[in-house]
RNA sequence: GGCCCUGUCGUCUAGUGGCCUAGGACGGAGCCCUCUCACGGCUCAAACCCGGGUUCGAAUCCCGGCAGGGUCACCA
């Protein structure tokens, strides 16, 4: 069976870092199995969807290189892909239910819900103040079996669920946490659509997924406990469910699970403003949670080869910055240059270098820092100093070595340089060691306050590479500068 | 609090009863390479939550504690 697989966000704020990876392993498993991918908007809290959220979301699965086969932007056979433009379907299949009566209309006001919910949670002891989940409150409406009036069915009520009472337990097999069970008087009737005819989540959820004819839900862990009503709908409205795969949680650094208000490392786009490549996110995510033996760096080609559900831990795992940090460090020096430098480059207009294009240059440029940058952020201002004319001498490194001692050194290289005919690294290098045997001096006491003359400080990648990657020119106005 | 899930170095993990003197990676310490900084190479420190079973033998199976997380809305 072909898999249909799907990634369902809100667009209540930017794509984060949870919903980002719960998306690439959707998306990976659909690659890996030839199956298809679906990206559905789920739209219906009002209250926070946003237009812009949803556009923030395509932003950021299109930085990731994360496609759909159906969706937004591209169609497909199951239209509407978001829910707000379907609300007729919900209301029709929620008549069925009614009409079966597995579902009934309350009449209950909010204000009855509440002071009943209350009233529970005190009689168990909490306070004003506690959280009055606690008391394990189910509410029993009066609607529950009651025929509504004539007049009653003029205003509006919420549609609730028909909860079967029965013995016992019942669960599912989850490709990820395997046996799931739960006993049946741990549910409620819950709510299926809001009094304004606005589905909610539970509801809406389950009703897509069988139109879009979605075979496996694979999501976060913190929905295994919906799993279980949904499942009851899925029976109810005699459909088959799909597959389900909870994946573990991604918690911050204080082991909560990760959230846009606390942690501002759950925003996908803020990695990309650090510098991050998307491919070394991509595999960070994926290696919290999933693992492939003793392996650590995947390139997305491997990660769609080599991906599976099976393979998926059931322990949460905590954000680590200096391991993502790390992954990029070695996607910047192992990845193709161009790609580099096109990567780099509006961190280097960023940093004030309006000029630079991806040429030779900044090829070269790119060879020179892809093993001393950890970020293209960090790269792009190390890069800098090689686009401009002149450069600001440090004054350590000016005391350190281009003293008295220094600048005599100095000028002989100079006068070494005048005479170089071809200005590559190749040609360059050798100098120092030429000078070197020539005085008897060490190559650090030649290389230095070259070095510190030309980049203004005592870092930077080998001599020869420093000086063709500035070019003749420039190299040559800035020893004299440091002479004068 | 009820229910559900989890518990191997600080972190991500390998490990599915003997291959474990518990392996890898990040981070940490040190050494080597070296014109600087990096990269790279090598070495070291660092873990099976606790207690009972089962077994000739347990990180691996069972039970009980403890700890952590998730969830209990007219949010998703």
């Amino acid at each position: 069976m072909m898999p249909r697989v799907r990634f369902a966000p809100s667009p209540t704020g930017y794509l984060h870092i949870g919903g980002a990876r719960t998306a690439l392993f959707n998306w990976l498993y659909a690659r890996k199995n030839g199956g298809v991918f679906v990206l559905r908007i789920e739209d219906t809290d009002q209250e926070r969807s946003t237009p812009e959220s949803v556009q923030a979301i395509l932003q950021g699965l299109q930085w990731l290189g994360i496609d759909w086969d159906e969706g937004p932007g591209v169609g497909g056979p199951f239209p509407p892909y978001t829910q707000m433009e379907k609300i007729g379907r919900y209301t029709q299949v929620a008549e069925m239910l009614i009409s079966e009566g597995k579902a009934y209309r309350d009449y209950s006001t909010e204000e009855e819900l509440t002071a009943a919910r209350k009233a529970f949670a005190e009689s168990k002891g909490l306070k004003e103040g506690d959280d009055f989940r606690k008391a394990g409150f189910k509410y029993r409406s009066p609607w529950r079996d009651a025929t509504p009036t004539p007049e009653q069915l003029q205003t509006t009520a919420v549609v609730r669920f028909k909860m079967p009472d029965r013995e016992g337990k019942f669960g599912f097999d989850d490709m990820v946490q395997k046996r799931i069970d739960k006993p049946f008087d741990d549910f409620d009737d819950f709510v299926l659509l809001r009094k304004d005819g606005i589905p909610l989540y539970n509801f809406s959820c389950v009703v897509d997924d069988h139109d879009m004819e979605i075979n496996l839900v694979a999501r976060g862990a913190e929905h295994v406990n919906s799993t279980f009503p949904q499942l009851m709908l899925y029976e109810a409205l005699g459909w088959s469910p799909p597959a389900f795969a909870h994946m573990p949680l991604i918690l911050g650094p204080d082991r909560e699970k990760l959230s846009k208000r606390r942690h501002p490392e759950a925003d996908v786009m803020l990695h990309r403003a650090n510098g991050i490549l998307p491919n070394a996110l991509l595999n960070f995510i994926a290696r919290l949670g999933w693992g492939h033996g003793n392996d650590e760096l995947f390139s997305v080609a491997q990660l769609k080869e080599l991906f599976d559900f099976t393979a998926v831990g059931k322990t949460n795992g905590v954000w680590n910055p200096e391991k993502l940090s790390s992954i990029n460090a070695h996607w910047i020096k192992t990845s193709d240059p161009k790609a580099i430098a096109e990567a780099v480059l509006p961190f280097l207009h960023a940093a004030g270098v309006p000029e630079a294009v991806v040429d030779a240059k900044l090829e070269k440029a790119v060879m020179g820092f892809r093993e001393r940058s950890k970020t293209l952020v960090e790269m792009a201002m190390k890069v800098k100093p090689y686009y401009t004319r002149g450069v600001t001498i440090e004054g350590e490194a000016a005391a350190k070595h281009l003293g008295l001692e220094g600048k005599q050194m100095l000028g002989r290289i100079r006068e070494t340089l005048l005479g170089v005919t071809t200005w590559r690294a190749a040609d360059l290098d050798p100098i120092v060691k030429v000078i070197s045997e020539a005085t008897g001096a060490k190559m650090g006491a030649i290389a230095q306050p070259l070095r510190v003359a030309v980049t203004g400080g005592t870092v930077s990648p080998g001599i020869g590479d420093t000086l063709e990657l500035l070019g003749r020119e420039e190299a040559m106005r800035r020893i004299d500068a440091a002479l004068s």
